[in-house]
DNA sequence: ATAATATATCGTAATATTGCAATAAATAAA
DNA sequence: TTTATTTATTGCAATATTACGATATATTAT
């Protein structure tokens, strides 16, 4: 079908599954990285480093904002994109925990 | 189109999107979480507590193996998952730096 | 050999995602 | 006001994902 039956999973899954599934593109990943290092960008600053266009840019710009990843802000012409710093719980209580059972699984 | 020109992006992206994408679906989220918890599961454990149909769960299970995240052995006539031991590098080196760029964000 | 159990695969339908050209909208500059 | 710049939206086509019933396969038990 291609939709999520989402209503049967816990509302903490889903949330948490949210953040992957947002992360689980390379053009999504590239944006993310680059406002973690350079903690601000515009909207031009993606669309000269990633070899997409200009709409699809846009699209995924939308697309880490609904999950709540990226928050932006209105700067004259532009729009200046950056981390919400709410993720930062959201991954303190979710990444957090799921990372070190990975890394204290023992076979 | 629904395809993704992964050809522009560079390999580490891709591997590490992989991954975030194979998380990215609450029931994919579940399978893996029993098995940090449990270790060891086969599939019936997974069909009686996740409620999709037998062959949806399978599905799953083989998009998680094709992602390298977990792996399987037949034993008898189930089928004895354990999360793959290579992941837990693949975390090394994908998962934790970001989540770690994440921790240290400031605004 | 037959039946039971467990898993995988096939076929199919519905929905979602990805991508882009064209265009709209909004602000700034001339 | 006109033009340039930047971003968002619309419309559309192609592909991917999700889900499940039916069925195949493989092993074990009787």
């Amino acid at each position: 079908m291609g939709f999520t039956k989402i209503d049967h999973f816990e509302a903490v899954f889903i949330e948490e599954a949210r953040i992957f599934k947002a992360l689980g593109h390379p053009a999504r990943l590239a944006i993310v990285k680059m406002l973690l290092e350079k903690k601000e960008c515009v909207g031009t600053d993606f669309t000269n480093s990633i070899p997409l266009a200009q709409p699809t840019i846009s699209q995924h710009l939308r697309e880490l904002k609904d999950a709540g990843i990226i928050k932006g802000r209105v700067e004259g012409t532009a729009v200046c994109y950056c981390i919400n710093p709410d993720v930062i719980d959201k991954m303190k209580s979710n990444f957090l925990p799921i990372l070190i059972d990975f890394l204290n699984y023992q076979n």
